[in-house]
DNA sequence: CGGTATCCGACGAGATACTG
DNA sequence: CAGTATCTCGTCGGATACCG
């Protein structure tokens, strides 16, 4: 995606919608529920309400919105268990598999680099403010 | 950075705010047009119209309004040239292009998936519809 | 418990116009 | 060319309430 191709050939129409394809899904992923979701899911298969109180913040409705956009995507898998009361459990599909990978690497990324962006913000507000 | 912890010592205040932090941090980097411009921002140093091309669909002040964003955090290096007409380039710091890996990685996902979604979602759709 | 629907405020984001 | 400001509108997202 986004193969560097500042004039694109105009025959290739092929390519133009898989690549406006490939933009719409990679900002459906490139969201924060879907990414902390999918990061809570790595190991474990979770419940509904599991999930709820393991990324902190997120409501009921985001949660059954993004799970759903995520489901559709075929990145988790739904299953029902018909007792009562209901049993609904969630896990990564191996695409989920494949993208935790990198959500994974995100989140390091975020850990290493704390310090130096919360500095970088106070340089930044103070060279602007001051 | 959600490192399952269910139930937090409640003593530790410094990392619950060190992970709020990271939290934010995390959500600002996980929108597209973030890292859409850290994708096209990989090896080169590119200008604000260039990067505005590059990017397809973003609009004047999307850009320039992410670009504050990735500027504020460290991430992108803002270097203006004092000729006329103006000429700003931005580059990637090493936050930004250790950043970078990792977007690589999704880009690559959504290419390797493409397929397997869009099928995935022909059946969720068929089988939620029908 | 899991999920959807509705209402409503807040913010995201485009269009446009203006400065240096 | 690069950037900011304003205005506007659509969507995101929370709270609440209600079904299975």
């Amino acid at each position: 995606m986004v193969t560097d191709n500042p004039a694109r050939d105009p025959a290739d129409t092929d390519l133009t919608r898989a690549d406006s394809l490939a933009r719409e899904i990679f900002a459906g992923v490139a969201n924060k529920w879907a990414l902390l979701l999918i990061n809570v899911l790595a190991d474990r298969t979770l419940r509904f309400t599991e999930l709820q109180k393991q990324v902190g913040g997120i409501s009921h409705k985001m949660l059954a919105q993004t799970l759903r956009h995520l489901e559709r995507d075929g990145l988790v898998d739904r299953t029902v268990h018909p007792v009562v009361p209901p049993r609904v459990e969630y896990r990564l599909t191996e695409a989920g598999q494949a993208l935790r990978a990198t959500v994974n690497g995100m989140c390091a990324w975020t850990r290493t680099y704390l310090d130096h962006i919360e500095e970088a913000r106070r340089r930044f507000d103070s060279t602007r403010a001051g």
